[in-house]
DNA sequence: TCGAAGGCGTTAGCAACGCTTTCTTAGCTG
DNA sequence: CAGCTAAGAAAGCGTTGCTAACGCCTTCGA
C-alpha cells in the first residue's frame, strides 16, 4: 500500500472527475482513502491546502501536456495547436480545470507563472520569425486570457458553447490580431506585402521583379479597407 | 419598513459586495435583514433560490446598463463601447458578477439569453452596414465568449491582469476580426484604399490624385505586413 | 364584527460540514 | 532497547444549510 499522503491525493482526484471541489467533503476523501480525519490536516494542514496540492499536480500534467506540443517550423500554429490543447485539457478535466484557475484567495502563480513563460517562449519563436506585432508581453498575456477565459466560459455554459467552432473563432481571432496573420483574408498583407514591392520598383529603391503592378492589381482585386461583403 | 423579501434581497446584495457568495452564511444575512431564518427558506425555497434571485436582479440591472449604452452611426465603436461597460460591471461586482456568470449545475438562461440578443442586434446593425464578415450567430457567440472570459479571468489573477490594455487587446482582436475592422493597425487598411488609388492611377482606371505614389510610400513607410518591430 | 387566511417572527433542533484534541499503535533509527 | 516519527481510532467542537412547531398580527370577505 502506498503512502497516506499519496492515498489522500489520488482519493481527491478521483472524486474531482465527477464532482465540484466544493462538493467534496473531508470525509468522503478520508473514507476513500482509509485515512482517519487528522491525516488530511496532518498532511496538507487545511482542506484548502490539499485542494491546492491536487491543483498543482494538475497544473503538472498539464505543463506536461503543453511541452509534449511538437515544435514545427510554423510558431504561429504552433500557437493555435497549444490552444487547442489547452481547451482540450479543460473540457476533459471540468472541475480539476476550475479548480485550478479559479482559486479562492490567491494560490498558484508559480504554475501559472510557468504556463506563462512556454508561452512567451512560443512566442518568441514567432518574434523571431518577425511574425510579432504586438509586444511580447502583451500578447501572452492577451492570448492566455482569451484562452483561460474560452474555457472557463465553455465549463459555465456549456448548452451555449457550440462545439470547437467559437473556440477555434476566438483562437483566431486574438492569435491572427497579434502575430498579424490574418487566417482567413490573407490577402490584406499580400496587398501590403506586393505593395511595397511595388513601391520599391517605382521610387527605384528596391529589387522587384517588372511584374510587380500587375500582381498588385491582381492581389488587390475585391480586397477593400471595409469590405461590403 | 419593506417588506421581508426584499430586506433579504438587500442584505444579500450588500453582503455581496464585501463576500463571495459561498462566504455569506444565512445567518449573516437574517441578521442584517432583521428576519428569522425560515423566512429565507419561505421565501425563496433554498439559499441557491436566493442566490438566484439576487442574480437576475443584478442581471437587470447589467442589462439596464447595456440598455443605456448609445447608439451612434458607427456600429462597430458601439460594440467596442459595449465591451468595455460589460468589464466596467464586472470589475466594480466582482462578487455578483461571478455569482450570475458562474452558475453552480445551471440557473439564468432567460438574462444571458437577453444580453445575447442584445448583441445579436447590434451586430445586425453591423451587418447592415455592411461590416460584418463572419456569421452572426458564430460572432455574436465569440464576443460574448470572449467577454465575459476577459473578465472571469481579471478577477481570478487580478495581479496577473494588467488593467485595460488586455481587456482592449482582446477586444480589438475579436471585434475586429469579426467585422473586419483593423483597429490599432488602419495604417493597413490606409494602406490598401492608397494601394488601390494607385494602382486605378497607373491603370487609368480610376481617378486619383498625382500624390498617390509620395502618399503610399509615406503610409508604407515602417508597416511591414510581419513586422519585426 | 367576527373569523379564516396568510405574512411574518421566534425558538429549537437536525444532519452535515471543516477542523481539532487526545490517545494509541506501528515502524524505523541510533 | 530507547526514542523518534508516521499514521490509525474515537470523540467532540463550532458552524453551516435547513426544518418543525408554534404564535402573533394584519387583512379581508361575510
Amino acid at each position: 500500500m502506498s503512502t497516506a499522503r499519496e492515498r489522500i491525493l489520488a482519493a481527491t482526484e478521483e472524486l474531482l472527475a465527477s464532482k465540484d471541489a466544493l462538493a467534496i467533503s473531508t470525509r468522503a476523501i478520508c473514507d476513500r482513502a482509509k485515512v482517519g480525519m487528522p491525516e488530511i490536516y496532518r498532511q496538507f494542514g487545511d482542506k484548502q491546502g490539499l485542494l491546492t496540492a491536487v491543483a498543482c499536480i494538475g497544473f503538472e500534467r498539464f505543463l506536461a501536456n503543453k511541452r509534449r506540443n511538437p515544435m514545427t517550423d510554423d510558431p504561429v500554429a504552433d500557437l493555435r495547436t497549444a490552444w487547442d490543447s489547452h481547451v482540450a485539457f479543460a473540457l476533459d478535466n471540468p472541475h480539476l480545470y476550475r479548480l485550478m484557475f479559479t482559486p479562492a484567495p490567491e494560490s498558484q502563480p508559480r504554475a501559472v507563472g510557468e504556463a506563462r513563460a512556454l508561452l512567451l517562449s512560443a512566442l518568441e519563436r514567432c518574434r523571431a520569425a518577425g511574425r510579432l506585432r504586438t509586444p511580447l508581453e502583451l500578447a501572452g498575456q492577451s492570448i492566455l486570457t482569451a484562452n483561460v477565459g474560452v474555457c472557463l466560459m465553455a465549463l459555465s455554459f456549456p448548452e451555449l458553447y457550440g462545439a470547437p467552432e467559437i473556440s477555434r473563432s476566438v483562437r483566431d481571432a486574438v492569435i491572427g490580431a497579434v502575430t498579424g496573420d490574418e487566417r482567413e483574408d490573407t490577402r490584406i498583407t499580400d496587398g501590403i506585402v506586393l505593395a511595397q514591392a511595388l513601391v520599391g520598383t517605382l521610387t527605384g529603391t528596391a529589387p522587384a521583379g517588372g511584374d510587380a503592378i500587375a500582381r498588385l492589381s491582381q492581389a488587390l482585386q475585391g480586397s477593400g479597407p471595409r469590405g461590403d461583403e
